[in-house]
DNA sequence: ATATAATGATGAATTCCTTTCATAAAACCG
DNA sequence: CGGTTTTATGAAAGGAATTCATCATTATAT
């Protein structure tokens, strides 16, 4: 059977002339050269080599087996440089799942310059999944899920990114865009844009509304944040979006932001992980990375004052 | 070091996915994988397979490596299917060399049915040589030399392949043309045209001119077979080819073909090869073809009779 | 649930293949 | 013709791959 040592053997003996030579190279004894070539060459049953004077020659089939060394031998350092990349956590890939759809915008902050620093890591990001992104984590179907709900699943652990304050946002037309803070009752007649999730894991149903038991008049789902926005700021209808996000937008659209209820609605993003993953370090680097990637905050902390526009 | 087998253990449990069935397939036992493919994952660095339920998937690397794994092997196998056909001596590849330039017309006669039955043997024809074609032979530059001219030299062997006459070939509006046989004195007032070769290795000045101690007023070279008869039926000078060459052309120009001193000038065309060059179906072969591709003669031999265009 | 079958992991013993050693034979060089 | 260089070869030694026996785990059937 053909195997890699008689590739490397036939490659050395044809880059270096002599069996002598070509073992030094190889540390072995000329000997162990000399019975490897004769055993491959039974096997294959035709000659590769033949004296010629003092030295060796190949024939036709040994100089067609030099060429097929020259290709493989490559082929097999190549092999071994990548899976020393791999050994190293220079290389691999991340899937990384969002659960919090604004959050998309933020995550390509953290992206970029990562894929800049790790160019042999192949970065994945998925925002749906067949059941809950928890379970596309369990499953192995991702490798990192992004999301501000951490619901406690064996095997997996959260850290958490950064803290963040859902706000309503309104027309600056809009009648409330002079008041700091709305309550539910206040927008029964409106209609509210989110994105297309399902109603429970919008927060401004399950902890604004519902606990309050009213909801808006309407509900219509919009995909992209900027049309949402535009939508809100053309008074047809009313959204909720982090702080950070309306932040970025302030300026460009006639937009008010209120807090949502009296101390507002507090959030916090995290990032999972499952526990026995091989630690390698582009994973921990993205975990700095993504932490020290902190959006821009709409307030100073503290404070109920939302800055407008001046 | 990544060798053959790891990969063909790789790829067999990918394939069946288990090790106890890969073990099946490989002749070897469940603990020699398991033993392999620690050793290697302990080598590189990196795990390659995890369990998971009482069954093996691939990490990143594992799957990365059975990549590597299937390219590798396939090419692992076409090499030794190579092999074998050298061993089998299917393969190979033939480089003639001839010494006798008209010859080469008869040359491809023997080549073209040779390539249609042994389709992985390369054929290389040679005429030009540094030195002499039995130099080529011996240097191992070629592997046949078709030459009419049998030098003794150590380790080569020739075998005759068929006997011919050189004719004179003159235009047939020539005065000689009634003749039978030329003598060199009458054609000390033609020109001589030849192939370009060395005028020692022209028979006609050799064998013919020079005993008789004289010879044609002029010697042009021509390169193409049919340039050169074309300008001795136009009456530009004579010329010395192969009586079964003649024959080819007698129906096409009008030329005459005489004999070159009472008994011609006989030769015979022979192939020669290098003693223990080891032997192969495919050289035998051509052997046999070369020698059953006799040329058409140009006359009922022995008599001197030289048929005309009618 | 419990028993049973299937699968992978592991350490020690063994086997087999590779390598080395010692030496011979051949070829080149002055 | 020695001296040197190179390959070939048989026997011995060494080491790595394989097996054996066994355990642990998980899936399947009763």
């Amino acid at each position: 059977m053909l195997e890699r040592t008689h590739l490397a053997i036939i490659h050395e003996v044809h880059r270096l002339g002599t069996l002598t030579a070509a073992a030094r190279t190889l540390n072995l004894s000329q000997s162990a050269l000399s019975h490897a070539i004769r055993r491959l060459e039974q096997q294959a049953g035709t000659a590769l080599l033949y004296k010629h004077g003092r030295r060796l020659r190949f024939t036709e089939a040994g100089h067609y087996l030099c060429g097929v060394a020259e290709r493989l031998l490559a082929q097999f350092d190549h092999a071994e440089t990548i899976l020393g990349a791999f050994a190293a956590g220079r290389k691999g890939s991340l899937r990384i799942g969002v659960e919090c759809h604004p959050c998309h915008r933020w995550l390509v902050r953290v992206v970029s310059p990562f894929l800049a620093r790790w160019p042999e890591v192949d970065i994945d990001i998925r925002r749906e999944f067949q059941f809950s992104g928890i379970a596309a984590l369990t499953q192995h179907d991702i490798d990192m899920l992004i999301t501000p709900d951490p619901l406690g699943a064996a095997g997996l652990c959260f850290t958490p990114l950064f803290g963040y304050e859902m706000v309503l946002v309104i027309s600056r037309s809009h009648p409330l865009a002079t008041q700091q803070v709305a309550r539910p009752a206040d927008l029964t007649e409106e209609i509210l844009l989110s994105y297309p999730v399902k109603d429970e894991r919008l927060d401004i149903l399950s902890l604004f509304f519902t606990p309050a038991q009213c909801r808006p008049c309407g509900h219509k789902h919009v995909e992209d944040t900027e049309i949402l926005l535009r939508m809100v700021a053309a008074g047809r209808g009313i959204s909720a979006i982090p702080d950070w996000l309306a932040a970025e937008y302030l300026n460009e659209l006639p937009l008010s932001t209120l807090r949502l209820g009296e101390h507002g609605l507090q959030k916090q993003l995290y990032i999972g992980r499952r526990d026995k993953d091989r630690p390698a370090p582009f994973i921990d680097c993205f975990l700095e990375m993504a932490k020290d990637t902190k959006p821009a905050p709409l307030r100073a902390q503290g404070t109920g004052a939302v800055p407008q526009k001046s």
